[in-house]
DNA sequence: CTCCGAATACTCGGACACGAGTATTGCACT
DNA sequence: AGTGCAATACTCGTGTCCGAGTATTCGGAG
């Protein structure tokens, strides 16, 4: 069977061998070193399991194990010439073609509906204060690491992070205003829709706000 | 145990049933007709794990079983108070707190580095171009939306989606030209680590970009 | 020298996701 | 009347994910 790049867990492993041998201990704590950790799900459970499947693919292969004092055996992972192609070719996808993809966040806006105007535009511009204090740590954090020395490029997923975090927060704020002037087009139903409600609880006969 | 609220599909069948009761397979069709399959990923093996969640917990119950004709029997379900809460409250949430999650593209650029960098430039205006058809795509269907008279709170998760390709689009652009230009920190380190490559194949040796 | 807490290095069971496969029926068309 | 094809309504096995739990060791405080 074909090998699925489903977790990119995967690829962070195979990027990380792609410098030099290591076991999955080793792989983990470089991760959270470098703050990969938060562009890839890190988790031990899903660690193991990937390194498996990777193994069982031959996309790397166990290259021996090493006992340090009396600490448990750690089985030393290294790259097959399979695992650099895969590496390779995965991340060429991976920029190249854009993948559907579900945030939670989407799901939510599709049935902001089901609550009453009032209550959505306030969780909104919660949403948007929260979105401001992440941007300035994203902002700080980005400054701290160009100011130890490192290159931009070693960051730059960051980069794109705080991109994509102020263009939300922007989306949000639009949205708020936007219903708290009733320039929302089907505004009106939506006001009527929820005329009974009383804060805390929501209707519960049967009327759709959708065709 | 609590209901996890991992699988966003949980609210959309929460959402359809706070309309009216109905069984499974019809979910799904419905969820089609209006097009939230794009913003919840729907499929059957999910669907009915998702339901038979929802029944443990108490979120849905069995209202009966319909035979239409010869057909196969099919378990209607509708929601229950808690369930009712359930809905309101895991909205409530997904709309005010932003969540951490992992966009594959993210765990791409994190690793651009290991590519060539006109390779790398290539691939990112190929993204871009992707992303301008995929913005027109939407834009039409907005348009069609909006002329078959539904209100625009019937698709404004289309209007996340649209903001947040664009968003996205300007900085693949952006990172594209500044590579060209040589104007991203540490643009020379990358460049000499891939001096020796050759168009299809990586470097072997195992030297870092990264402190 | 001893105790404590942090770090090391996993394991395991259960939950969850997935999608190909199955079996039936209605309907159009020959 | 028969054939083919889309739609209906799931099922099931495999693969994946997850995180709490476990057992050990090291370094420092007392």
């Amino acid at each position: 069977m074909k090998y699925r790049r489903t977790n990119t867990l995967g690829l962070a492993v195979l990027g990380l061998l792609w410098e030099r041998d290591m076991h999955p201990y080793e792989m983990a704590s470089t991760l959270r070193e470098r703050h990969q950790e938060a562009s890839v799900k890190l988790n031990y459970g899903s660690l193991y399991t990937v390194v498996e499947a990777l193994l069982k693919h031959d996309l790397v292969h166990a290259v021996g194990t090493l006992r340090e004092g009396n600490r448990p055996e750690r089985t030393v992972y290294g790259l097959t010439d399979t695992g650099r192609a895969e590496l390779h070719d995965w991340l060429r996808e991976l920029i190249a073609e854009p993948t559907k993809e579900y945030p939670r966040f989407e799901a939510g806006v599709a049935l902001i509906g089901l609550l009453p105007p009032d209550e959505a535009i306030e969780l909104c511009e919660r949403r948007a204060e929260t979105l401001d204090a992440q941007l300035v740590g994203l902002r700080e954090v980005m400054t701290a690491l160009g100011e130890q020395g490192l290159p931009q490029l070693a960051w730059i997923e960051l980069e794109y992070r705080l991109a994509m975090a102020r263009a939300e927060r922007d989306w949000v704020r639009w949205f708020a205003a936007a219903a708290r002037a009733g320039e929302l087009g089907g505004q009106e139903f939506w006001r009527d829709l929820h005329a009974g409600d009383r804060a805390g609880n929501v209707r519960t006969t049967k009327e759709d706000d959708r065709g």
